[in-house]
DNA sequence: TGTAAAGAGGACAATTTTGTCCGAATTAAA
DNA sequence: TTTAATTCGGACAAAATTGTCCTCTTTACA
């Protein structure tokens, strides 16, 4: 479904925003400890997402990565999956079709339509700050 | 979403049981030309279907690849899909933990159970006959 | 029985994804 | 002003996926 990367990228975003609505900065190190994934891998992705605007980088001693409080609520995991792998996934045909639409539909095009609004629902409508919550509260886990 | 490999093995499935169904044999060179895909690839692919008995193959001159007219209604796109991609896509966590279900689940799992339940029903309920038949009244295509 | 047409399968190559390492630049604090 | 802790970016390496090619075997048919 998601890449490797995008799936860091998500658990890593979700882990940064739980620690900013702390105000604690986190590095690559404890990031990757905690989402369970490559440490230098995980520097790499952070970069994309620092290059997208989803988290900001304070460099140098007493650096790391953090979320301005008030985006926390207002990015999305759609914007994080567009960041790493792009919208194709929750907007592309089911059998790569470059054109699939309802004149000229590939022949899953009808019942996938159900499966892509769902999952391109899911991506548009969660935040970070409910998925951080979740985390805080012990309703979810980041690794197993 | 899906491979490459399985986006190729359900189009070339869907062909050669569109032709099955007119008692034709088709090989990899026209399977390959029909759907949009490299020949040897694709015939690559036919030998994994062959292997888990999706298609049948006749060796030698006069030779190619059909199914069995009465299976084309009894084979689903799951089973082509777990045949070549395996079932995580339409069973595992969105988020790739090897543990994921409601006693420790991952942040995105209750939303995302409904994605992966319309795919997993689009699978497993649609056959190799409806989509051949929608191709064959020009009303879907494989290729662009 | 010879020959041409076909699938099977192994070896290989190219590309993409995943992952690592290291030097350079930046910054806080001693 | 030096030092240590950081992120950044490029080069590199490993693994997986995608794709190609060639030989062997099988088979129908002349």
């Amino acid at each position: 479904m998601f890449s490797k990367a995008c799936e860091y990228g998500i658990k890593a975003s979700i882990f940064i925003a739980l620690n900013s609505l702390e105000h604690r900065r986190v590095g690559p190190k404890e990031i990757s400890k905690e989402i369970n994934s490559p440490e230098a891998f995980t520097a790499k992705i952070l970069q994309a997402l620092v290059r997208n605007n989803i988290v900001n980088s304070i460099k140098g001693a007493h650096g790391g990565f953090e979320i301005d409080k008030k985006d926390i609520k207002t990015i999305m995991l759609a914007d994080i999956v567009n960041a790493i792998d792009g919208d194709n996934i929750y907007k592309g045909c089911g059998l790569g079709l470059q054109q699939c639409n309802a004149d000229k539909p590939c022949p899953m095009h009808e019942k996938f339509k159900l499966v892509r609004a769902e999952l391109k629902n899911l991506l548009e409508s969660t935040d970070l700050e409910s998925l951080a919550l979740d985390i805080k509260l012990g309703e979810s886990f980041l690794k197993n």
